[in-house]
DNA sequence: GCTGTGATTTTCT
DNA sequence: GAAAATCACAGCT
C-alpha cells in the first residue's frame, strides 16, 4: 500500500563500495505496487559491477552505463540485453566512484498468481530465477531508468534478515574480468538462477569482499 | 538431463 | 556492423 518507512533502505546503504551492498541486499526485499497490485520478492542473487577497472562492467566500455553509475547511489540503472531482456541494476558506490548491482533473482512473496500469469509458468521457480525473468514478472522496462529507490513510491527495498548460507561465485553470462568472484547468492534457495551452458559454479563461501 | 540456436534492439566503434 | 550482464525451446541421449 505504501513504503514502510522504517524497513525502507535509504541512501547511506547503498552509499558503500558496491560488493559489501550486493550482499547485503539478500535477504531483502523488493516491492513493487502499480495498478493497485501489489508484487514482492526476497532478493537471493545479485552480482556486483564495479567502476572501469573491471571490464564486464559497462563502466568500462558504455557511456550510457558509465554516466548512470556515477550517479546518486539508490538510482535505478535499466538497459536492454541482447536486445530482448529488460535488467535491473541499482546504482551503489562510494563518492567519486562508479558501480551498480545486478539483481538476478528473488523468491516470490506477495503477488505470486499475478507474477505466474506475466511469467506464463506455473512452477513459482520460473518466475525470477534470473534477471530478465525478474523484470517480466515485476513488469519493469526501460521506462523505470533513472528511478530514486529511496523515494519513489512504486518501487522500493526493504531490508531484511541475511540468509543462513551466502556463497559466491564468478559472474553469469560475461567474457570480460570473468574470474572476479562477484556473484553472490543464497545457498539454500531454490530461486536462484538455473545453471546453463559454459558456466562455472565453483561455488564458494563468501569470507572476504573485494 | 543436456546442448545448441535463434530472437531482437540498443549502443558503441 | 558487431556485440551484448538472457531466455525458451527443439532435438538428442
Amino acid at each position: 500500500l505504501a513504503p514502510d518507512t522504517q524497513r525502507r533502505l535509504g541512501r547511506a546503504f547503498f552509499a558503500r563500495k558496491t560488493a559489501p551492498v550486493a550482499v547485503e541486499l539478500l535477504g531483502c526485499l523488493i516491492h513493487v505496487e502499480r495498478n493497485g497490485e501489489q508484487l514482492s520478492g526476497r532478493i537471493v542473487e545479485t552480482e556486483a559491477y564495479l567502476d572501469s577497472r573491471d571490464l564486464a562492467s559497462h563502466a568500462a566500455w558504455s557511456r550510457r552505463g558509465r554516466e548512470t553509475m556515477k550517479q546518486e547511489p539508490g538510482l535505478v540503472y535499466m538497459y536492454r540485453s541482447y536486445g530482448i531482456h529488460a535488467m535491473f541494476n541499482i546504482v551503489a558506490k562510494e563518492p567519486d566512484s562508479a558501480g551498480a548491482v545486478l539483481i538476478r533473482a528473488f523468491e516470490p512473496l506477495d503477488g505470486i498468481e499475478t507474477m505466474l500469469t506475466r511469467r506464463g509458468v506455473s512452477d513459482p521457480r520460473q518466475i525470477a530465477s534470473g534477471p530478465g525473468k525478474l523484470c517480466q514478472a515485476l513488469g519493469l522496462s526501460l521506462d523505470d531508468h533513472l528511478v530514486d529507490l529511496t523515494t519513489d513510491q512504486s518501487i522500493w527495498i526493504e531490508d531484511g534478515s541475511a540468509p543462513g548460507t551466502i556463497l559466491n561465485s564468478v559472474r553469469i553470462g560475461i567474457t570480460k574480468s570473468p574470474e572476479l568472484p562477484l556473484r553472490f547468492f543464497d545457498g539454500q534457495s531454490e530461486h536462484v538462477s538455473a545453471t546453463r551452458r559454459g558456466i562455472v559454479w565453483e561455488a564458494n563461501e563468501t569470507k572476504s569482499v573485494p
